[in-house]
DNA sequence: GCTGATGCGTC
DNA sequence: GTCCGACGACGCATCAGC
DNA sequence: GTCGGAC
C-alpha cells in the first residue's frame, strides 16, 4: 500500500536485467565470509555493480518528460482514507529513479522491513508440506521426515546447523533444475501474488500452491534455498537493517528510521555522492519508535550526570514516569484524519478508526478535543487498556489485546496515554529537547478525556534516591516498573542506547524479584549454529505430593540437613505429579548447556501419546522428549510476573522467564510445589517483585554516641503490608490507577534483611553485622517475607 | 460448531 | 559497546478435520 | 520482552 509505483512493464527495468540468482550468490558468499566488514565489503560492492548497471540500461532512455506524468500520481503516499499527500522531497526525484530503483532488490534483502508486501502465510511448517507434496516425497523417507520435523533430525555429517532452508537444499540439491533462472523483477511479481492470495481461503492456496509449482520448477536448489529464506524474512546473513542500510548510503539507516519505508530509501538515495541534508518525520509515514536503555535506580544520577546534553549541567535532572505495559503507538493526524502506527511500523488505524465518523475504538471519542489551534501532529505514546466500570488501566499481563477491542465492548475500551509531541503544525519537534516538547505537549494539543487519551504523569527528579523511592512505589502498585528521561535529550528515532532514556524494572536488580525452583521435565531441540542438535530449551514442573503415598514430607524441609544425605527416606517418583508450568529458553551458556546435554544424554526418552509418563501431567504444551523425574535437575528460574495459561497443567504460567542457575545443589525432589506457586502469586498479586530497593546506604549510616554505626530507619520508605493492597476487582488482576498513588507510613520494628553485596564503603560481611547490631536479621536468599534487600549502591564518584 | 495447528504481531 | 540470533508469553485470525 | 555470543 505505501508508494507502490505500479512498475510500467514497458519501461527499462534493471530488476528484469538482474538475475536472482546474482543475488543468490552474493548471499552465498556473504553467509560464508567472517565478520562484519568483510560481509558488508561484499555488500557494497554488489550495490556499486548495480548502480553500473542501472546506469547502463538507462543509458538510451527517452527525456524523462514524457513519462514525468504517469509518475507523479503514483509517487503520493496514500493514507487509510484514500487521501493523497504528496511528499516533499519527492519533487526532485528523477521519474527514472521513481521508476526503477534499488527498491526490487533492497526489499529481498531486507524482507522483515518491508512494509508493502504483507504477510506470506508460510513457515517451515507450511513449507515442508508443501516441498513434501509438490516433489511427491514420501512422508516416511528420510527427506520426507527431514522436511517435516527439520527440528528433530540430528545433523548429519554434510549438514551443519539446522535451519529449514538448509535442510531443504539437502532435499531439493538431487531434484532440481540447475539451468534455470528467473530475474529479481519476476521473483518480486510471484511473492507479491503470494502475499496477495495469502488469507482468501482455499482458492487463494490453490494459487499460493501453483505460485510455489512454478518455483521450485524454475529455480536452482541453491536459488530455492535463499527464497525459502526470504519467504521466511529471515536471510541469516548476520547482516540486519542497519548493517545493509548502511551499505546503501550513508543516510539510508537515518532516513528509514524516519519513514520505515524502503522505497524511499531506495529513490532518495539512489546517488550515493547525494546527501540529504535534513532528515525528518513526515505526517503519516512511521518512524521508529526512541526506546528506552536499561538501568537500575541507583545509576540514574552517574547516567544524567555523564551523557546529559544540559547546558548548564550542575545538577543531575530528570523526569520520572510509570512504565505503563500496554502496545506502543504513534498517531498521525492532519485536522479530522488520524492514523495509528505500532512499534514495528505496522498500521492500525482501521482497528483505531481513521476520522470521527467511522468505525473505530478510538479516534471517534478523541477527535473533537484536539484544540482549534492544533491543526496537524504526530504524538507518541502507550495505549492500554481502560476499565470504564471498574475505573483502572489494564496491564498487558492480564491478557488483553487492546487491538482487538470492539467498539461495543461493555466496559474495555483503549485509552492512549501520550508521553510525546514529534510534530505540532508544520513545526518538527524531533530536534527540540523533551522539556520543551513537553511544553507544546500539555498546553497546545488537546484537553485529555479520562479512559481515553491523557497525559503520563511526570514527576521530576533528582537524585538517585528520587529513583529509588518511584521504583518501590511502583512496586508496591504492582507496576512494571519505571522511566527515566533527561529533559535535555532530544528525539532519536530507533535509539535505545545513549538517548536519554531510562527503563527500570524491578528485575535488573538482584534481588528485588522471588525466583523460583522447579525442575525440567521435558527438553526441546534447537534451531540455529550453536543449538542445533541439541535440546536448547525446556519444560519445567511443579510438583504436588500425592497423598496416599508412604514417604513422609520431611525432605522438603531445608533446615533438615540429613534430609538430602538419608537413603532411607528418599522420595519415590510416584510420591508427586508432576504438573507443567512454564518453558525455559535463556538465562545459561553455551557451555552450560553443552555440560548440561552431555550429562543427561542417555535419560531422555521420546514423548509420545503412548509412552508420556502418566505423572507428568500436561494440557496442550507438550516436550519433543521427557525425562524422569527423579533423574532430572532443579533449575532457579527468573521471570517478572505471573500469567494466566491454559498451555500448562498449572493454569498459568511465567512472562518473561530466563534460567538464573543450575540448582546442581538441589534434589529433584526440592522442587517448588504447586500450592508454594499458588500461594506466591496469591500473596504478590500475580507480580514477582517482592521487596523493596534499599535507599542510598551512605545517607542511611550515621554514627551514635557510643560510636557505633546505626541505620536511620526513618529515612527509609515505609512499606505497605500485602494485606492493605487496594481492594479491587480480584488482586491478582488488578490494573493500576495512576491517579491514586498513595503512601502510608507505618514503623516495623524487627525488619529481615538479605544484603547481595558490598559497596565501596561496606563489605557484605560489615553491612550484615551492622544488621544484627540493629536488631535486625540476615538471610542469604531473599523470601518473600524479607523486608529488603540492600545491592550496591551509591557508586559514582 | 468445536478443536488443534499454524502463522502474525505485540510485549 | 553493538549487533545478532535463539528463546519466553500472549491474543487473534485462518484453516483443516472431526 | 530476555539472554548470551561474536566481534
Amino acid at each position: 500500500m505505501i508508494d507502490d509505483p505500479s512498475v510500467n512493464d514497458e519501461l527499462p527495468n534493471s530488476s528484469k536485467v538482474v538475475k536472482f540468482s546474482n543475488l543468490c550468490n552474493l548471499l552465498e558468499r556473504i553467509s560464508k565470509s567472517q565478520g562484519a566488514i568483510a560481509k558488508q565489503k561484499l555488500m557494497i560492492r554488489f550495490i556499486s555493480d548495480w548502480r553500473k548497471t542501472h546506469k547502463e540500461v538507462h543509458a538510451n532512455d527517452l527525456p524523462t518528460s514524457t513519462i514525468a506524468a504517469t509518475t507523479t500520481t503514483t509517487a503520493a503516499t496514500t493514507t487509510a482514507e484514500g487521501q493523497t499527500t504528496t511528499s516533499s522531497s519527492l519533487s526532485g526525484t528523477s521519474p527514472i529513479i521513481m521508476q526503477d530503483s534499488f527498491y526490487p532488490i533492497l526489499r529481498l534483502l531486507l524482507p522483515q522491513s518491508d512494509r508493502e508486501r504483507i504477510a506470506y502465510g508460510l513457515k517451515e511448517s507450511k513449507l515442508g508440506k508443501h516441498l513434501v507434496e509438490v516433489l511427491s516425497i514420501s512422508k516416511d523417507s528420510d527427506d520426507g521426515k527431514k522436511l517435516l520435523n527439520f527440528r528433530v533430525q540430528k545433523n548429519t555429517r554434510t549438514q551443519k546447523g539446522s535451519d529449514f532452508a538448509e535442510v531443504a537444499y539437502y532435499v531439493l540439491k538431487n531434484r532440481c533444475n540447475e539451468d534455470v533462472t528467473m530475474s529479481i523483477w519476476e521473483i518480486n511479481k510471484i511473492l507479491d501474488e503470494i502475499a496477495v492470495e495469502n488469507g482468501k481461503g482455499k482458492e487463494g492456496q490453490k494459487v499460493i500452491d501453483h505460485r510455489l509449482t512454478y518455483l521450485l520448477r524454475h529455480l536452482s536448489a541453491l536459488e530455492l534455498k535463499w527464497l525459502i529464506r526470504i519467504l521466511l524474512k529471515d536471510l541469516r546473513v548476520s547482516l540486519k537493517e542497519n548493517s545493509i542500510l548502511e551499505c546503501f548510503h550513508p543516510d539510508a539507516k537515518d532516513l528509514f528510521d524516519h519513514t520505515s519505508n524502503l522505497f524511499k530509501v531506495a529513490v532518495y538515495l539512489h546517488d550515493p555522492e547525494k546527501r540529504l541534508h535534513e532528515i525528518g518525520l513526515s505526517l503519516f509515514s512511521p518512524f521508529r519508535p526512541m526506546l528506552g536503555e536499561r538501568t537500575r535506580a541507583d545509576k540514574i544520577e552517574q547516567l544524567i550526570r555523564k551523557k546529559s546534553t544540559n547546558p548548564t549541567a550542575a545538577l543531575a535532572e530528570f523526569y520520572i514516569e510509570t512504565k505503563y505495559d500496554g502496545d506502543r503507538f504513534q498517531v498521525h493526524r492532519d485536522k479530522d484524519q488520524f492514523m495509528y502506527f505500532s512499534r514495528n511500523g505496522h498500521d492500525y488505524t482501521s482497528v483505531f478508526g481513521p476520522d470521527a465518523n467511522n468505525i473505530g475504538t478510538l479516534t471517534p471519542y478523541i477527535a473533537n478535543t484536539f484544540k482549534i489551534d492544533c491543526e496537524k501532529c504526530i504524538i507518541d505514546g502507550e495505549m492500554v487498556i481502560y476499565n470504564r466500570n471498574e475505573k483502572i488501566i489494564h496491564s498487558k499481563g492480564d491478557s488483553f489485546d487492546v487491538k482487538s477491542i470492539q467498539a461495543n465492548d461493555s466496559q474495555l475500551q483503549p485509552c492512549l496515554i501520550v508521553f510525546d509531541i514529534l510534530m505540532y503544525n508544520d513545526e518538527i519537534l524531533t530536534n527540540k529537547p523533551m522539556n520543551e516538547r513537553l511544553q507544546y505537549l500539555q498546553k497546545k494539543i488537546l484537553e485529555p478525556i479520562e479512559g481515553r487519551i491523557i497525559f503520563s504523569v511526570i514527576k521530576p527528579g533528582t537524585s538517585n534516591q528520587d529513583v529509588i523511592n518511584e521504583l518501590n512505589l511502583a512496586i508496591e502498585e504492582r507496576q512494571e516498573g519505571i522511566v527515566v528521561k533527561d529533559p535535555w535529550s532530544v528525539y532519536k528515532p530507533n535509539v535505545r542506547e545513549n538517548g536519554g532514556w531510562y527503563k527500570i524494572k524491578p528485575d535488573y536488580t538482584i534481588g528485588l524479584n522471588d525466583e523460583i525452583d522447579c525442575l525440567i521435565v521435558g527438553g526441546y531441540f534447537g534451531t540455529g549454529r550453536l543449538r542445533a542438535g541439541m535440546l536448547s530449551h525446556f519444560l519445567c514442573c511443579a510438583v504436588v505430593k500425592q497423598a496416599n503415598t508412604t514417604n513422609n514430607s520431611e525432605q522438603k524441609n531445608p533446615d533438615d540437613e540429613n534430609a538430602t544425605t538419608s537413603t532411607q527416606c528418599k522420595p519415590d517418583v510416584h510420591d508427586y505429579l508432576y504438573y507443567t508450568f512454564c518453558k525455559i529458553g535463556s538465562g545459561y551458556t553455551h557451555k552450560e548447556l553443552l555440560d548440561f546435554n552431555n550429562r543427561f544424554a542417555n535419560k531422555w526418552k521420546p514423548w509420545t501419546k503412548k509412552t508420556a509418563p502418566s505423572y507428568i501431567l500436561c494440557t496442550h504444551e507438550k516436550p519433543d522428549v521427557c525425562i524422569e523425574p527423579s533423574d532430572s535437575c532443579i533449575v532457579q528460574v527468573k521471570a517478572t510476573e505471573f500469567m494466566a495459561s491454559d498451555k500448562y497443567k498449572c493454569g498459568f504460567t511465567l512472562r518473561f522467564p530466563r534460567l538464573e542457575k543450575f540448582r546442581e545443589d538441589k534434589a529433584w525432589y526440592e522442587c517448588v510445589t504447586y500450592q508454594e506457586l499458588i500461594d506466591l502469586r496469591e500473596r504478590n498479586a500475580g507480580k514477582l517483585a517482592s521487596r523493596f530497593m534499599e535507599h542510598e546506604l551512605n545517607d542511611d549510616f550515621d554514627l551514635n554516641d557510643d560510636g557505633q554505626r546505626t541505620i536511620t530507619l526513618t529515612k527509609k520508605l515505609q512499606v505497605k503490608s500485602r494485606q492493605q493492597a487496594k481492594p479491587t476487582v480480584d488482586s491478582r488482576f488488578r490494573g493500576i490507577d495512576q491517579q491514586s498513588v498513595k503512601q502510608t507510613r507505618h514503623y516495623f520494628s524487627s525488619l529481615g534483611f538479605c544484603i547481595m553485596e558490598g559497596n565501596t564503603k561496606y563489605t557484605k560481611a560489615e553491612l550484615e553485622k551492622l544488621v544484627y547490631e540493629n536488631d535486625g536479621t540476615c538471610v542469604q536468599n531473599a523470601l518473600a517475607k524479607t523486608y529488603c534487600v540492600v545491592t550496591k549502591v551509591s557508586c559514582y564518584i
